[in-house]
DNA sequence: GCGTTTTCTTGACAAATGTCAATGCTTTTT
DNA sequence: AAAAAGCATTGACATTTGTCAAGAAAACGC
């Protein structure tokens, strides 16, 4: 059962090189899990240990106010990473929940393992940077978007941006990504028919 | 005037060390300007060569759309760090502008300057990686804030974690900010009285 | 200081989005 | 296969926010 980690040294390997034995020193600092469709990776209050690299399936990352409703602030499919990086970075206990969208395999990393594995494997560091500026490129990108798009803009921006997204996530969930209820993602789409 | 460079290294001390020497070296690669209110840093279809560091005064990242309304993305007051950072990174054209909300101080950091700075001062590779987490972290609270609150929470909330941006930057640019029109900012501002 | 420009406020009205409730359709569970 | 739970759609109506236009206040430039 190898080719667990093919996706993810695919990924790794579009911004550094890493030898094989780089690879396999890798290798040893992440631990492999399987979680079920609805189950939580992280829950509201715990602290966020690990980063997660999804090898298959999706998750979200969403708050639930006082009055319980849910507000997804990030999806993650097939080779991205999900984690509350601020609880990550912290230790403090996590305000957000992470669970699974469909039945998912992921590859956990700690803090300490990730400090570790950049001692041994320096290249990576430079790959984590990367995957920073990429994610925070990204998010800005999104934010611009929700100052200055209508909701009918916002949803058919997704659409071009992120189609699978739009294939495999519920409804309700990318209405509440974008900042808006259900029932006006329904009637965007009625109308764009 | 040495003290120019006293608040960058104030604040890359509160992350990593650098002794004197290592200070030296990095003064060397920034380049000080000032700039007047008004002035660009940057302009739409230009690259963005630098990130610029605020010594004093206060900026704004900005869209300009097809109808010619503006979307401000982020202010800059001092000690904090302003660019289009996709444009940066890339070196593709920017759809982006930077202005001066005040006469201001700034110090540039090209991609090579800050390349050439990392091999010589391996510990500020550091810094810039805890930069990036924290930037990404504070966009997430940004962005959950975009998705979940009413206007008049979204006010307030900046009112509770950047009373400074409040009081320095006109009222139609924090609307702008915040996603909303400054009619109704006014009239947040009324109810709240 | 004085005129000019920019910014802020206000009101009346329009448009976009939210709320609530009902219904039918899927998917999951047993 | 039946029952239950979750999800999407729709309509009527409420609320929030935007638009436009006018005037007042403040800041700026000379």
């Amino acid at each position: 059962m190898n080719e667990i980690f093919d996706l993810l040294f695919k990924k790794v390997n579009e911004k550094v090189s890493l030898s094989e034995a780089e690879q396999e020193i890798c290798k040893s600092f992440f631990i492999y899990k399987k979680i079920r469709k609805r189950q939580y990776l992280l829950q509201e209050s715990e602290v966020c240990k690990y980063t997660a690299f999804v090898v298959k399936g999706s998750l979200r990352l969403y708050t639930v106010n006082e009055k319980g409703a849910e507000h997804v602030l990030q999806f993650a499919l097939e080779g991205w990473i999900i984690a509350d990086l601020y609880s990550f970075i912290t230790g403090e206990p996590s305000s957000y929940n992470i669970d699974a969208l469909e039945d998912t395999e992921v590859l956990l990393l700690s803090k300490s393992a990730q400090e570790e594995m950049v001692q041994l494997v320096p290249a990576i560091q430079q790959y984590y940077y990367l995957l920073m500026q990429n994610a925070y490129v990204a998010l800005q990108r999104r934010m611009t978007i929700a100052i200055s798009q209508t909701a009918d803009e916002k949803y058919n921006n997704l659409l071009a941006t992120y189609p699978e997204i739009i294939q495999r996530v519920p409804q309700h969930m990318i209405a509440s990504y974008l900042g808006f209820k259900p029932e006006t993602l329904s009637r965007i789409r009625r109308k764009n028919l």
